[in-house]
DNA sequence: CCGCATCCTTTTTGATACTG
DNA sequence: CAGTATCAAAAAGGATGCGG
């Protein structure tokens, strides 16, 4: 089942993607969603609003630059809400919108299964490297 | 809540991982599930098993050597099976595993969340561009 | 000081051509 | 059919510096 085609339901502005196509929209969606510190970010953003140093801070790895980079783009998708707080030294607060935590939930479920079966992987891959 | 610290359990090895830690596997695993193409390929081969020209096909955009790079990753983590039959012309078979097809589970929720919503998305872009 | 833009290096990806 | 090898382009990443 699940066909290919798509459906063409006319008259409603609230048409489904196809993933499998290459120019639809929902592929670059998909793209900035798995970016590398994107799903990280969206996954900790779930916990509450965090400032730019705190993210640099707790995700390992990160450079600034990929951080402002990567926040930038899950901004202009509506899925974070970028806050300035123009104090002395400044501030920059970042939270999920509705659609972010919508999203961050599903991330979640993914990075959780991962943490949870990263040994399975890990045997795998020693016992082929073995081989 | 959801501490940052690790649990520590000792003694057992079924360890779980901190997907924040930039030197902690769980994190490799994530970039290989995330990356590019190979998140496609879970979701299409939970419909059954496909062919590699069958996976070049459907998935739009898919070079030849990404998709062949990819399902090697794939395989190499124990998620994707690759069966070889030796006919003329010959014929490679790609499924998932029990592990890959758990994983690919959670994947497609996200894919499936993504097709649902992806018109939310275009919304913000076009309304954020023209601010 | 914090956030992030700019320069330059390294890695990833893509087009094309060629083998078993 | 199912890949691999090679080269060129693009993107990611790091170091540094500057405005607020």
């Amino acid at each position: 089942m699940n066909g290919t085609q798509a459906p063409a339901r006319r008259s409603r502005k609230k048409q489904k993607g196809n993933i499998y196509t290459a120019d639809c929209p929902s592929r670059s969606v998909l793209d900035h969603v798995t970016s590398r510190w994107n799903s990280l970010i969206l996954v900790m953003l779930l916990e509450g609003t965090h400032r730019f140093s705190e993210l640099a801070h707790r995700i390992g790895g990160v450079s600034e630059r990929m951080l402002a980079h990567s926040l930038h783009a899950l901004e202009a998708d509506g899925f974070v809400l970028r806050v300035v707080h123009p104090t002395k030294p400044p501030k920059v607060e970042y939270s999920l919108t509705p659609l972010g935590s919508d999203l961050a939930t599903h991330v979640q479920v993914l990075t959780a299964w991962i943490e949870e079966n990263v040994s399975r992987v890990l045997d795998y891959r020693k016992a082929s490297a073995k081989k």
